[in-house]
DNA sequence: TAAGATTGATGCTTCAATCTTC
DNA sequence: GAAGATTGAAGCATCAATCTTA
């Protein structure tokens, strides 16, 4: 039979350089908004992306493993974080209709009263350390990487 | 005294929608990657990321702040860190002929061999899930954030 | 007194295995 | 058998505290 060799994507140094420059902004970036959260003494910035993924949905629910592809974490590590998230009131799980397996997650008051209290902070960490030096060029960032999220299975 | 109110950044839709990509390509192109290093029986990326920035530098050393600061790693994590490599023979720690507080960490013969094994998966990795679906726009894409690496202190 | 580095305690994330339901 | 979700075990990162040297 034929094989079937995919051939090796050859990598030029653009596409390094470009790949070096995500991985070196995000960190820089998040780096800051943790620490800022964390001085405002509120939660992390996961608890931000949940929040606001419930925020943004049909419902304001989501199944956990919905949320856990939503945010980019295991299905496992998203059950802990649910869990904390829960502890804490923000949200509650409750049962989806006519799956008896799984569970959604849905948005509590008190979530959606953290995320705005979590906006500002984050709102300002981006804002002076990535919209800042990104200045008119968001859309030549944006493009891109969008399509790197849409190629994603 | 006048109040040192900086007035707070506004952050416009734009720039949110930017910075939201660059987190999504990160991480679904970084989960991507730790998956394949993994199924070839490789360390993570943060390997990576450390002998390759000792590859990169004077003498193939570095001080383990420099290390940290490199990767937006704390010293604390860079010092576990550096002990793994270490005791995988893919650095050794070596005394700083002027200041007796510190360590440099030095790419071993070993270390080199592994960043030579670990780089045709990483490449393919990016290649295949970053540089493809970015087609001809890498420069669009590093310029900008390129700034927001160099505004971070 | 401050800077470089390390150690102890703690929390978070992941894989493998398990349980339930489809 | 496969999918959604959870639990146990292990690895990794971080803060606070400590030790040494500048």
């Amino acid at each position: 039979m034929a094989t079937k060799s995919r051939p090796v994507p050859k990598l030029d140094p653009q596409h390094l350089a470009a790949w070096r420059a995500v991985l070196g902004a995000q960190a820089r970036v998040v780096r800051r908004v943790e620490r800022a959260l964390s001085e405002a003494e509120l939660p992390p910035l996961a608890w931000y992306d949940v929040l606001w993924a419930l925020y943004e949905a049909d419902g304001r629910r989501l199944r956990i493993r919905e949320l856990a592809d939503a945010v980019v974490l295991s299905p496992t590590g998203m059950s802990r974080l649910v869990d904390r998230i829960e502890a804490a009131g923000c949200l509650r799980r409750e049962a989806v209709p006519d799956d008896r397996r799984g569970a959604y997650a849905v948005l509590t008051a008190k979530g959606t009263a953290l995320l705005r209290r979590m906006w500002p902070i984050y709102e300002a960490g981006i804002a002076e350390h990535f919209a800042g030096p990104v200045g008119r060029d968001s859309a030549k960032v944006r493009a891109p990487l969008q399509r790197v999220i849409d190629a994603a299975p």
